[in-house]
DNA sequence: TAATTGGTTAGCCATGAAGCTAACTATACA
DNA sequence: TGTATAGTTAGCTTCATGGCTAACCAATTA
């Protein structure tokens, strides 16, 4: 819960290539070996291992190996760290939008009076 | 609406540098100048307007420039497909959950079951 | 008109990311 | 014991990224 602000750099990184998030879509679903994980990409083994460990060290991916093979899920927190990020952005931005409205709303009260002092005007009035 | 998937990759890429997130937040409460946005980075001018380019590719940032000042500000579209994207896995991730959940009240009930069977084993009974 | 301000273009450099092959380790199977 | 399987390590190339400086427009302002 701390320090997981620092990884969004890696999160967001390892969310910006396609292969990766084509491995976390597959996380969704259950765990997998790396080799099932590899099968469905054209792209040779150490290069694939790569995309993994670059999902680990982000902090999406975890991985145990058992004899000789390694299996990896999904690790929820991250994502949802990434996730709240977007939601705080979507608060802030969402005050703002409501403030802008408040000020508008406003604006327009002020204009309604100004033109309720002084009836005959270019302004129209309306009804209510 | 359509292809915006295309550009999850320069999205997230974009959100990979704490400079660019750092320009988003602030966007987020309003828009603002190069050189507003500019202030508070200890960074050449140059480099600077990489960043804001960068944001601009991806979509996120959209800026108009009148006389010698360039405004820019948040396309909120960019931000909410990303955000979107979360929500898809996490639909995905917690379908996975509940499934699995349904398996074990499965497997337990069917022990019940069993331990109702034959009554007289390890299984401990317990009320209601 | 001259100087300032705000941004832009061009070009350089260092680092890191994404791919590859080749060779290796270690477990499982026959 | 030998062979196939599943990953791993090492090392190489190429291209993108993030930073810089220097020089250059183009609007404002004095």
């Amino acid at each position: 819960m701390a320090n997981q602000l620092s990884n969004l750099d890696q999160i967001f990184a390892a969310l910006s290539d396609p292969t990766r998030r084509a491995i976390v879509m597959r996380l969704c679903a259950g765990e997998a070996s790396v080799g099932e994980l590899a099968g469905p990409f054209d792209m040779a083994l150490p290069s694939f291992m790569k995309h993994i460990h670059v999902l680990e060290t982000s902090g999406l991916v975890q991985s145990e190996k058992s004899g000789r093979v390694r299996t990896c899920r999904l690790s929820a927190d991250a994502l949802v760290g990434a996730e709240d990020w977007f939601q705080q952005q979507r608060a802030v931005w969402e005050a703002r939008l409501d403030r802008f409205e408040a000020y508008v709303m406003k604006l327009k009260k002020e204009k309604e009076r100004a033109a309720a002092k002084r009836p005959s005007r270019t302004t129209k009035r309306k009804g209510s």
